[in-house]
DNA sequence: GACCTGCTGCGGGCTG
């Protein structure tokens, strides 16, 4: 490889060597930074650090090779003890991981171990025995070291000695339950090694890392953290559009008609042939499993004998068969196909290692620039290759009564939207206030079940004021954490018990469940099997009869038999037969998007993307109908005995709005990147809000008794009622800005009048 | 009209 100074003189001679057999040219724009940026002498510390780099710019040898020759000058004794964490959210990753690390590794003496709910027992135990080298692991496996301190567990005692923790993926941390969960849990372990352990989180560009990043890497942080980013400039990326439009009536009587366009799933597929047709390998994504299925079902009838592979991939799909998918992708397996393409959702959004992509394709918007970014940004990954994306849109042919975001063509807007800002590199903002609630509880629980009782004052300091916590204003208050905890010990499921006036343990007086390891938690699944073979999974929330069919994992099939006790669904082959069902709630818009999409609408952001006819046609169609409806100037509008609002604004003003609306016993629903209110006209909702205006806004917690569902997270069930009102609001709703939302609505109907 | 992620303990069957 080409000499790089600041590694060829000052890293040592095994390190060096392991590299130069790798037959790598260069190192890549983060390697090249953190080599020269990260300290390799065991008398300088380490620093807490974030790398941000694109998925599979060698970020994992970026951070390794550093620790490595630092460890390597450090003098090693006998006793037990790990010499570095690895933090991954995915098993998967662990896996690949392995085989990344271990030789580097083994160049200065260190073994790597796995631990993970997927690996054996023979492999446990050697690093059990051990208790010494690198240890790959996930959230919930050190939760699971945690909770068996009061047994005695040697493990945790040992992670604790490492010098440094690296979090793979860090951005997949941000802003959620998880993330709140691996903060806490690398707190505890600073506190039982009693000096602060450095942390380094690996993140893709996804965020104004600086503020957000620092935040989730280590909360309430007193120590400088280093940010290291690839000096080179970034690559380049396009993504273009192409617009579909769908059947009327996607059913039997349209078929045959000439007049009438081909179900949309026939049009993607062939599209995907002609797109794909040069390519080795290829991604399309969908935004719900059961878009996977019906898409694969038809793009493998329609390439049928042309070469082109079509392969399903999400999480109802069992592990060994995405194993396998994985494998081929990465020409592993004997004879691998010449060309192949894997329809998936966000399973492959994260870094697993499928070889390398010529081309994305994302089918209809996605509701985040970061998953559009992030999945783009998978494919022609090698060398100096450009990523290279396509959306398709599937718009539906209007009729005469066609709704107005129909009309308006709002998903190709969306699209649009979504790809400059992705472009531009604007990305959504976590939200700070979350407080957390759910985890919270999960974490008392936890930190009791090691054994001794704590006092108030124990746990408001550990998980509070000095913990990841800190930075919720309610929880300050030690007498609202009291009361926090004492709610704990008044449900029906009272896992606390008080000690004395001002100190907690775990109850004793009933049967204590299995700990809980995760803090999301996962719907009961079927297990689908055809001729005794498991052939993948359905939700037990939905319901199936014998004779019920459906598309799945590359196949048709019946429904020849339902345990719900076993948990299982018997199929046979079948002739046709639509989408599975998977349930869910609909998803929410991101206020960056609405607001560049009325941009885009009033013409003041021109679009120059690439896009095809019939794109550029559904853009002077949307823009048409915008000022048809009047939305240039007012942001009501009347449809049959509805009325559609457009507060172009994000989903927690949006929600507020509703949720205000409703109080005044408005029917009030959130639809696309609209209010629809049932029932009502323009003049009626105009008043209501003139009203709304006048009065204060009442606090968050007291609108939240308006929603529907307030039980978002895993323990959020063992809230009492206000506290769940509480954490809903600060989720989900935002009462800054509301009242000039208001004032703007009305205000920019009156300049219309 | 949503997506994804994780854990243990136990028992049965197979291999050496």
């Amino acid at each position: 490889m080409k000499r790089f100074p600041p590694f060829h003189d000052r890293y040592p001679k095994e390190i060096v060597d392991c590299i130069d057999s790798k037959g790598w040219q260069t190192f890549t724009g983060i390697q090249e930074a953190a080599i020269t940026t990260l300290p390799t002498n065991p008398g300088t510390a380490l620093p807490d650090a974030i790398l941000e780099a694109e998925t599979s710019s060698g970020k994992t040898e970026a951070v390794f090779l550093p620790l490595l020759a630092w460890l390597s000058g450090k003098r090693r004794d006998d006793a037990k003890g790990f010499s570095l964490l690895y933090i991954s959210p995915l098993r998967a990753l662990i896996n690949d991981q392995v085989g990344r690390i271990g030789p580097l590794a083994q160049t200065i003496g260190l073994d790597v171990h796995r631990w993970h709910s997927g690996v054996g027992k023979t492999e446990k135990d050697r690093a059990r025995r051990q208790r010494k080298g690198i240890l790959l692991t996930t959230p919930e496996s050190i939760e699971g070291f945690f909770l068996r301190i009061a047994h005695e567990n040697p493990e945790i005692e040992a992670i604790s000695k490492v010098s440094a923790v690296v979090i793979d993926e860090l951005h997949a941390f941000f802003d959620t339950a998880r993330g709140r969960h691996l903060q806490s849990l690398l707190h505890r372990l600073d506190l039982l090694a009693g000096r602060k352990i450095p942390r380094l989180g690996l993140s893709a560009t996804l965020s104004d890392i600086d503020k957000v990043a620092r935040e989730v890497l280590r909360p309430k942080s007193d120590v400088p953290i280093e940010f290291l980013r690839p000096q080179k400039n970034a690559r380049k990326i396009k993504i273009g559009l192409k617009v579909f439009i769908a059947p009327d009536k996607e059913d039997a009587s349209t078929k045959g008609k000439k007049s009438s366009p081909l179900p949309l799933n026939d049009q993607f597929a062939k599209e995907l042939m002609k797109d794909f047709r040069r390519d080795a390998r290829g991604l399309v994504f969908c935004n719900s499993r059961g878009g996977v299925d019906l898409l694969q079902e038809r793009a493998s009838t329609i390439s049928e004998s042309s070469g082109l592979t079509f392969e399903a991939h999400h999480s109802s799909i069992p592990n060994s068969k995405k194993e396998l998918i994985e494998r081929k992708m990465r020409n592993e397996v004997p004879d691998p196909p010449k060309q192949m393409v894997v329809i998936c959702t966000n399973t492959l959004e994260l870094g697993i290692d499928i070889g390398q992509v010529q081309r994305v394709v994302q089918i209809d918007p996605t509701f985040s620039v970061a998953a559009l970014r992030q999945r783009v940004g998978r494919s022609g990954r090698r060398g100096d290759q450009g990523a290279e994306g396509m959306i398709y849109v599937g718009e539906r042919e209007l009729t005469a009564d066609a709704h107005p975001l129909d009309q308006l063509r709002i998903k190709t807007f969306q699209a649009i939207a979504t790809t400059q800002l992705s472009l531009e590199g604007s990305f959504e903002e976590p939200n700070h206030a979350d407080l957390h609630l759910s985890t919270l509880y999960h974490q008392v629980i936890s930190v009791l079940r090691e054994g001794r009782p704590k006092t108030t004052q124990q746990l408001h300091q550990l998980l509070v004021l000095g913990g990841p916590w800190h930075a919720a204003p309610e929880l300050k208050d030690e007498a609202f954490f009291a009361r926090f905890l004492e709610t704990m010990t008044e449900m029906r499921l009272s896992l606390v018990e008080r000690v004395s006036d001002d100190e907690w343990r775990l109850s004793t007086s009933e049967e204590i469940p299995r700990p809980a390891y995760a803090v999301f938690s996962t719907p009961p699944e079927y297990t689908v099997y055809f001729n005794g073979q498991p052939i993948g999974h359905l939700p037990m929330t939905i319901s199936y009869r014998v004779g019920d069919t459906f598309v799945l994992a590359n196949g048709r099939w019946r429904v020849l038999n339902v345990s719900d006790h076993n948990r299982s669904l018997t199929v046979a082959k079948a002739a046709s037969a639509g989408a599975p069902r998977y349930g869910g709630a609909a998803q929410t818009p991101s206020g960056l998007v609405a607001a560049r999409m009325r941009a885009i609408y009033r013409g003041e952001k021109s679009y120059t993307m690439e896009r095809d006819e019939t794109a550029a046609q559904m853009v002077k169609d949307g823009r048409k109908a915008f000022k048809k409806f009047g939305l240039d100037k007012n942001r009501f509008l009347d449809h049959g005995r509805d009325v559609v609002l457009f507060p172009w604004c994000g989903s927690r003003r949006a929600q507020t709005l509703v949720l205000l609306l409703r109080r005044e016993g408005m029917k009030a629903s959130i639809e696309n990147f609209a209010i629809a209110i049932e029932a009502a006209s323009a003049n009626d909702v105009k008043t209501l809000l003139a009203e709304i205006k006048r009065q204060p806004l009442p606090e968050a917690d007291e609108l939240a008794r308006e929603a529907r569902q307030l039980q978002a997270d895993r323990f959020d069930r063992y809230l009492i009622p206000y506290h769940q009102r509480l954490a809903y609001g600060r989720r989900f709703l935002a009462r800054d800005g509301v009242k000039e939302l208001v004032e703007e609505l009305l205000t920019a109907d009156a300049a219309a009048a």
